[in-house]
RNA sequence: GUGCCUGUAGCUCAAUGGUUAGAGCGCCUGACUGUGGAUCAGGAGGUUGUGGGUUCGAGACCCAUCAGGCACCCCA
């Protein structure tokens, strides 16, 4: 193929859009280090089988191939199961519990869309070797605060817990083998309304007082206690089912003493979420601007890292969708519309005033003003100040024969469109000001 | 992976199967004094995503392919 065209559902991010996926990092970034997590790098590529048999249904969609050397190879599908390797290679050079963030690409062959892509970035957050509801709570706050620090509005997270949804299949009569249509038809609640869930219910083979009781379980809604309570009436015979709930209840209450706001959360039994590996707590955050699905999700795989390390690891994480991030903050409006990494441009009068620019250029950057210099001399003043003004920097400095005769600098504040003359050592207070 | 829709200038879009495919915005040059935006005058920019086919004639119709969107599926 001769076109010049970049690969189906994999994007370039030009500066734009860069800096606002900057932005979004550096914050998560701040947020996860203020909790304490430890940054982790794992490479992209991990030997085929490391990938295969933790994904169920989903792992059609990884990208595999061969190396030079005929070995299987795939590329990362998330980030999760990367971090059950190393936990399992490194033993006790990493102490548990164990605070760990990463950042990168991962790849699922899956059909784009929007939203949605086969190269896509993840920002993970995961507490290693520490089974503690209040462990699952601190990621909840974690996430809570940082969607507030972005500026996303009105985002929950609706929580819920694997044995619930278990709980309410047994409870329906049903084994754990029919469960798995019907988790499937119990996610799409919010697409297809009680009446399209029901049907999808009978055609997965539920009888119609099953599904009746199903539907009824799953539409339970209100503050976190009192659905709790209506689920512990209603699961009491299922042993797991309840210590689930009790589980749920004390992570609930630890959001609580962590200060995150009533609001932000709530219990939703319809909650399935998809990954297999999920075991306890599963959790998505959801925003009435994102109709068709979740900024991110997450929730407790106690057994994932066992399989690796042999021994049992329970885990609670969650993954951001930067992608996804920054497609609903463009959408909104949300976060910095910077288009430039300067604050300042120096033009360059003449050829012969060249070097005086480029010594004011240096004193700006050793000061810290992230500074652009004119690359031609040649260029008219008109033209330089387009130049800066294209790039969206805020601030010109002329430095004519005038100026350096009088050992000034011109600032000129391109988004004001007012200009003065100030002395040339009190230039960089000029523009920290 | 399945179905449907779309692809024309850098961007947003026009053009009944019929001359040399147009407009707005953007871009470049100049009017402009040592100065961006505003105004005016010029200018550049297209093998109509790509490859076949039908036709006297295709941007338009057909097939394939690539890419994007939507609905499934699933998920970040």
């Amino acid at each position: 193929m001769s076109k010049v065209q970049n690969i189906k559902g994999m994007r370039d991010h030009l500066p734009q859009a860069m800096l606002l996926r900057q932005h979004i990092l550096t914050v998560i970034t701040r947020v996860a280090e203020r909790y304490g997590f430890e940054p982790l790098q794992t490479p992209v590529v991990e030997y085929a089988e490391v990938l295969e048999g933790k994904l169920g249904d989903e792992e059609k969609l990884i990208y595999r191939f061969e190396d030079h050397g005929g070995r299987r190879l795939a590329l990362r599908y998330d980030q999760t199961v990367p971090l059950a390797r190393v936990v399992a290679q490194y033993g006790a050079a990493v102490a548990l519990p164990w605070r760990r963030y990463a950042y990168g690409p991962s790849y699922r062959g899956e059909r784009p869309a929007r939203g949605r892509y086969r190269e896509f970035y993840q920002f993970d957050v995961d507490i290693v070797g520490s089974g503690s509801p209040l462990a699952d709570a601190e990621i909840v706050a974690l996430l809570t605060d940082a969607l507030a620090e972005l500026g996303f509005p009105g985002f929950t997270t609706l929580l819920n817990h694997r044995q619930v949804i278990g709980g309410i299949a047994r409870v329906s009569g049903l084994d754990e083998e029919a469960a798995g249509g019907v988790y499937r038809a119990i996610d799409k609640f919010d697409k297809l309304g009680a009446d399209g869930v029901r049907q999808e219910l009978l055609r997965a083979g539920v009888q119609p007082a099953a599904a009746d009781h199903i539907l009824a379980l799953v539409q339970i809604e209100g503050e976190p206690d009192a659905v709790l309570a209506a689920l512990t009436e209603q699961l009491a015979g299922d042993a797991r089912a309840s210590a689930a709930l009790d589980n749920l209840r004390a992570i609930i209450a630890g959001l609580a003493a962590m200060g995150v706001p009533a609001e932000r959360f709530r219990v939703a039994p319809r909650l399935a979420r998809g990954l297999a590996y999920y075991t306890g707590m599963v959790f998505e955050t959801i925003t009435p601007h994102w109709p068709e699905g979740s900024l991110l999700g997450g929730g407790r795989y106690d057994e994932l890292i066992g399989q690796f390390a042999g021994r049992p690891v329970p885990t609670v994480g969650l993954a951001f969708g930067i992608d996804r991030l920054h497609d609903v903050m463009e959408e909104l409006g949300l976060g910095p519309r910077t288009t430039s990494t300067a604050m300042a441009y120096v033009t360059i009068f003449s050829a012969e005033l060249t070097g005086a620019s480029l010594e004011l250029a240096r004193e700006l950057r050793a000061g810290g003003v992230n500074t652009l210099v004119s690359l031609d001399p040649a260029a008219g003043l008109g033209k330089q100040f387009k130049e800066a003004d294209r790039k969206g920097v805020r601030y010109a400095l002329v430095l004519g024969p005038d100026e350096v005769a009088r050992n000034e600098v011109v600032v000129k504040d391109l988004r004001a469109g007012e200009q003065r003359s100030v002395p040339r050592e009190d230039v960089l207070a000029a523009l920290r000001g």
